[in-house]
DNA sequence: TCTATATTTGCAACTTAGTTGCATTAACAA
DNA sequence: TTGTTAATGCAACTAAGTTGCAAATATAGA
């Protein structure tokens, strides 16, 4: 349905998205906000923000879902098509502003795709 | 530790993945063989047949974590720079046999990547 | 500003994937 | 054939995420 009111639970959410631009996972929020906020809120605010276009989600290699800020999306149109690079040092991860792109594909149709990357990162080499 | 033992529960494992040449959840798995295996041994046989090369591993967009037949693979050295694809209508995912390449990234050491792609398959077009 | 209404929140209980410790069973080398 | 060691089953557990419902709160309209 997406966010309808700005709620002040919403806006606790967001700000954790504005201190940090690296990708956050749901749990980290939960523990991290368990003063304030309860982690159905959590969980149930991170799908809304998905909705919007405000956040896009992916999993990670360990199965816990991570959300960061979409940069240029809205409610219809949602370009992921960015690869997500975790540092395999500080676990960091981050959305890289380049556009990887597929080779043709025989036999099928192709809607989406998401790349997933390891490696160290600029801090960490 | 990897396989040491060809146990009558590996090769109801192994077979599984010979009759089926799409990815296998382990789920699935665990469901399907739930007459012959305990989950325990299913989970534990998988993470050993990964260990040695036998099988590779990628987390789906639901948090679940499939397997697929590796095809040249062994403990050493993991060649799993091909691509995922998922049929959003039949569900299955395959392995492609197409090489994604990364496009140059600057402040970046890449070691590793999963490409994972939506859309349709032949079947279901 | 006040109020009615519909959305949001907290809580507790639940679901589901995957893990662990331990006693028993089964490979397989000698 | 047997002793050793890995593999298995079981039950209990962990951890991520979900759900139903009653109470709280944002917001449009009076």
């Amino acid at each position: 349905m997406g966010i309808v009111r700005k709620t002040q639970s919403v806006q606790i959410v967001l700000d954790e998205f504005r201190k940090n631009s690296t990708a956050i996972s749901a749990v980290h929020l939960v523990t991290q906000l368990s003063t304030k906020l309860n982690k159905s809120t959590i969980y149930r605010i991170l799908d809304k923000l998905e909705d919007d276009g405000v956040l896009h989600s992916f999993m990670g290699k360990d199965g816990v879902k991570r959300y960061a800020k979409c940069q240029n999306c809205n409610k219809t149109t949602h370009t992921d098509n960015h690869p997500h690079f975790q540092c395999t040092i500080c676990g960091k991860i981050n959305c890289l502003q380049v556009n990887v792109s597929l080779p043709d594909i025989p036999d099928y149709s192709v809607t989406s795709y998401q790349v997933f990357i390891q490696g160290k990162c600029k801090e960490c080499l």
